[in-house]
DNA sequence: TGCGCTCATGTCACATCTGACATATCATAG
DNA sequence: CTATGATATGTCAGATGTGACATGAGCGCA
């Protein structure tokens, strides 16, 4: 998948503020990409809240840390289902799940 | 999975109004399922709405009608990435998207 | 310096999803 | 009744996603 570069880019230090701009996405793809990260974002602040470990909550989703880190980075290799799935397993209410995908920056 | 049997029950004749009672889900899976259910309500009113048929629809996203009923189904075997591309694809925006998850029974 | 803890990244066998096809059901028009 | 168009259901080879493992980087602490 092409989007792979999102992720490097990201970790040099680019405030990825609309992604699209470099990489030659389409816009469903950019809307799909951003979608995931609304969602990876909120997957983070949930388990650091919660004082958790990435091992920690890996254990407690029945997954791995290495799949963890890679959900909070939106890697390419993680589908919406496993990051909603995840969300769900926090205590998310689809609500919470909603609104983390039709608005990104929510506190 | 062993929710496959949603499906049938439903075509049965079951008035699904929260899904879970009959079959031993758990919380997050009933969540799961119904939020995948809000998706699949969502786009086959898109489409309906576009005057498509499944098959044209199919087309326009590079699938094929029987994925394209099963989607509107919420088939086990469709996953949420699927439903949000179709949907992204008929033009839906994320906010419409996350509506759809946040509260299904909407118009 | 070395140790323990946390997170990131690459890889891979195995599981799940996907498009395509065949076929079935169900209307509605002729 | 019988075509025709739309939708549903089952199957399968190939594509994609997943948990697990190895390993490395960064950090605070003794």
């Amino acid at each position: 998948m092409e989007a792979a570069k999102r992720k490097k880019l990201q970790r040099a230090g680019w405030k990825i503020g609309s992604t699209q701009d470099f990489l030659g996405l389409s816009d469903e793809e950019t809307a799909f990409v951003e979608l995931k990260l609304g969602l990876s974002e909120r997957l983070r602040i949930r388990r650091v809240n919660s004082g958790l470990s990435q091992d920690d909550f890996a254990k407690r989703i029945g997954s791995s840390q290495s799949r963890v880190a890679k959900m909070e980075a939106s890697d390419p290799s993680v589908s919406l289902d496993l990051l909603v799935r995840g969300l769900l397993a926090t205590g998310a209410t689809p609500k919470e799940i909603g609104t983390a995908i039709a608005r990104r920056h929510v506190a």
